[in-house]
DNA sequence: CGACTAGTTGAGGAATTTCAAGCGGTGTGG
DNA sequence: CCACACCGCTTGAAATTCCTCAACTAGTCG
């Protein structure tokens, strides 16, 4: 069975507040780019205290399953998660990776239950927003109301990056700078990558078979574009891989460049 | 200009629902489907009132391009739209169609300008809904909010579905079977498609050569599946086609069956 | 009528996959 | 602590899907 990792032998859910540093959105590095982003004073007060109730995941743990009903938005506090679908000849998809500022669930609001399954690929904490609780506020803070389908429609962004039909080494390059550009924190994209997906992820991911995906990440490093070892990947020349990840623009490019609230006009190569 | 059906051959405005017709939301037969469903009385009343200016569009016209600024969604009342992307290599990608009921322009909402451009491939007919009041009314219309949010996040689901790593085959007939259930009204999936869309457009959306979805439609043919004859297909064998494209399940099947469900606004228990 | 475009069909070729084998960490049990 | 097995990853060779190139047909429009 593809897609099965190590399970750990307990659920291991604790409920502990706010995020890693165990307090309220307040003081969350991530606020800026997650849903409470831009509330303040009262509102921001309100969200911290009827919202989140994080999970910890153990990697391998699975967050949803297809067919739970669909209940909460999942705000990705530490770690890393996919989402993948299994088709009736029993092939894994991964759709999605869900990296710290990210909300996961999105993709079950309409049709009311989940159509993927979530797994933590590494230990994680989630943030877990009950849905309903977040109609309420929303609909007295139109902030949270806009920041909410803002973020659901930066998943569109990132599915449209990787929609199109592009070779596999013009796919590999954008996957490895918009990972790059996904795990920045506040300061600048990092250049040495940790992945936390497997190669058969990446692979399953960009439509690719695994082997692909290691010639290529080879071609790269024989190219002097980065050094890779294993799940360790060094970006020597980032300008080198966007170079050809670029012909994706104009997703890749805002997809990696993208602040909140900063439009730069488009201009095409 | 091309793209013109053969049944019409006039600029074709027959029978116009709601908006398009000058009549407001409460008469038009999308609705159930669309942004105001679920909306009652003064609701749905303020909703029309407020929201909706028809827009026409002739074959070839463009409803909006990459670098516009997100102002608007635009449900399509008439016709079909397609979205797309030109890369760096000046190659066009199909992002995604837009059949009547469905909302364009939720892709622009994150990076608050339009990623995509997006085209009438016959004429067509768009309500254009401001953004700015389409916010302002969902704060005090929770079943709008929540409305909203579906659609997006509909959009996610199509994305998804053809997201997949599958053969040529599987795709081609997954398209036709979507194509069939969002072509649908409010009856029975249509057996006749008279697809508003080339097959480079087709091609270009399931990231095939233009020959190669012509010769998979003519093995179809051979196979007794469906009968083509350019832009018309004739689905013989409905069945058949879903067995082809049932690997892609839960998607697949999911965005057949789904049904228009009356919208549970949140406060609700 | 004749040019033009969309679509079809065939032959050859290329990118990517599949099959197969081997490498190298990592964990486990002796 | 070492031997062994396992798993993720890599590399090579053969196979295959799908693409590219090319020619052709049939509608469409001036």
């Amino acid at each position: 069975m593809p897609g099965v990792q190590p399970s750990p032998p307990t659920p291991a859910v604790t409920s502990l507040r706010g995020v890693a540093a165990g307090r309220g959105c307040e003081f969350c590095g991530l606020r800026p780019r997650c849903l409470p982003a831009g509330l303040e004073g009262e509102h921001l007060a309100g969200f911290a205290r009827a919202m989140p109730r994080a999970r910890r995941l153990r990697a391998g743990e699975h967050l949803f399953r297809v067919g739970d009903p669909f209940e909460s938005l999942f705000a990705v506090s530490r770690g890393c998660l996919k989402s993948y679908a299994v088709d009736a000849e029993g092939r894994e998809h991964v759709l999605n990776f869900y990296f710290p500022g990210e909300l996961a669930g999105a993709d079950a609001i309409y049709p009311e239950q989940h159509m993927a399954n979530a797994i933590a690929l590494e230990d994680s904490v989630v943030c877990v927003l009950s849905y309903r609780t977040l109609g309420q506020l929303a609909v007295v803070t139109p902030e949270l109301q806009q920041q909410l389908l803002r973020l659901v429609s930066r998943d569109l962004f990132s599915m449209a990056t990787i929609a199109g039909d592009f070779t596999a080494e013009e796919r590999l390059a954008a996957f490895l700078v918009m990972v790059s550009a996904r795990l920045r924190g506040s300061g600048d994209a990092p250049t040495r990558l940790d992945l936390a997906m497997s190669r058969q992820d990446i692979a399953s991911y960009l439509r690719l078979a695994t082997e692909t995906v290691s010639r290529i990440l080879a071609r790269f490093q024989r190219n002097g574009l980065l050094k890779a070892d294993r799940r360790r990947i060094l970006l020597i020349d980032p300008a080198g891989l966007y170079e050809i990840a670029a012909c994706m623009n104009p997703y890749a490019r805002c997809a990696e460049d993208r602040r909140p609230r900063h439009v730069r006009p488009f201009r095409s190569a």
